[in-house]
DNA sequence: CCTAAATTGTGTAAAAATTACACAATAATC
DNA sequence: GATTATTGTGTAATTTTTACACAATTTAGG
């Protein structure tokens, strides 16, 4: 809040007299505890995963729960769930975008606790965790029944952001190996997106997007005819970032 | 942040113990104000309006600011960007919905204040601002220069939002009077894209999605041909939202 | 080494959606 | 009653999306 507010019983502007003391407005203003929780996904046997771990609190024994942790007074909220993200995983090149902020008062058990909800993508093999709390582990998104707080529901929010976000840009690279084959470029969006998608036309889309860069080799250890691999050429997309337009299934 | 973090100075969990007491854990959380401010949308001479008003702080003298407030204590956050509309506005049928949280720690003069977002859409006819302070009024979007705070990147991310917004449901009925003719409606979608469209195809594609109501009048105090007014089906809409993919233009 | 199983890689025709485009009808103003 | 401004309407061309089948490659197993 920056504005006066003639009903709002702090930082009353009289009579059109400028304030000129900000630090002194704020110290009159209410504090929350202030977190950001990250909803890391992963691809593993063509299933959507995500990274949890046990709620640490008696109250929600058993559950499990998103990582996360207390934004620090001078730290900026993207490097906080940067800090969360790099701490868990060792990784500090990881997509990360901010999701949602959850406020309901009574979502904490503790009190009154905000939370800022980031959604991070990232290739499950080339990370190993970290810290090694055994119930740290990356859990399927289908079977997940209660979570502590209310992190079921910011992972649904997360879950739906990821879907409309994934056809509006490539983001599923992020999940994938740097190599792939476009069969599991397809398992992953089909796990995404829970549909079935026609093989031919999801490979013109995606040859057609120009986006694709063939490494010239071939999937080993398939018990069949292996795939050609490709990388995804992040540089090339970042530069046409502003010309696109979407992808659509 | 809801879990034990092994290289949290804070609520670090030893050895697998359960935390008993999670009010005593919160209290040791470090606390952050909070507040929230509305980029509220008017559509007024066929231009796209923002709601604002002068800053009280010395420290921006003469500059813009949004309309916020102080998210209090036990307050859900939607209920205080509510407040902030309802007050300023008396509507409280509006279309509201969180955007963004924004917390770079120098955004605010005062010390570190987090802002969260909200965007919301009115028919600036049917409302009467409540507060006269003379220096509220309706901005044009176009010609915003310097803001208060981080308002204009506020502002700007909230236009996108919107722009993406509104090709994906039908938001734009909330700009407009109850009774409003296609040209007003294209008008607006216009406005916001920044587009020139097909009157013959903006026509066809709004009677194909079946949301508006013919109301058998027509406009007046046109100098030309006046034309037919309709009315959204807002009910209708809200039964088939789920099955809604787009609109695209 | 032969066969079976699994999967890759490829093109085209039909259907659907989008675009471009022009003129008569209506009401107001002078 | 002529002029001006705008409404209301349909169709053909183009583009995009969808549906669909078969030969080629590799592994696994007898």
């Amino acid at each position: 809040m920056e504005n006066s507010f003639n009903t709002s019983p702090l930082n009353r502007k009289r009579g059109g007299e400028l304030i000129k003391d900000p630090v002194g407005l704020v110290e009159t203003y209410p504090t929350i505890p202030l977190t950001v929780d990250c909803v890391i996904f992963g691809f593993e046997e063509n299933k959507l995963k995500v990274l949890l771990i046990r709620s640490d609190l008696e109250y929600f024994e058993g559950k499990w729960s998103l990582l996360g942790d207390i934004v620090q007074p001078s730290e900026d909220l993207d490097e906080a769930a940067y800090r969360v993200l790099n701490q868990r995983t060792g990784m500090d090149d990881i997509f990360l975008e901010q999701v949602k902020a959850f406020g309901y008062p009574a979502r904490h058990p503790g009190g009154r606790v905000i939370t800022i909800a980031y959604c991070s993508l990232l290739n499950i093999q080339h990370h190993q965790l970290k810290i090694l709390d055994n119930e740290l582990h990356w859990h399927s998104l289908e079977n997940l029944n209660e979570m502590a707080f209310d992190h079921q529901l910011i992972v649904d929010e997360c879950y739906h952001w990821l879907q409309k976000r994934i056809q509006e840009h490539p983001l599923g690279f992020n999940l994938l190996p740097e190599k792939f084959s476009l069969r599991e470029l397809q398992n992953l969006y089909e796990a995404i997106l829970g549909l079935n998608l026609d093989r031919r036309n999801f490979r013109k889309k995606f040859f057609a997007m120009d986006f694709l860069i063939d490494v010239e080799e071939y999937e080993t250890d398939v018990p069949h005819r292996p795939g050609k691999l490709y990388k995804f050429n992040f540089e090339k997309y970042e530069k046409n970032k502003r010309k696109w337009t979407g992808i659509d299934f």
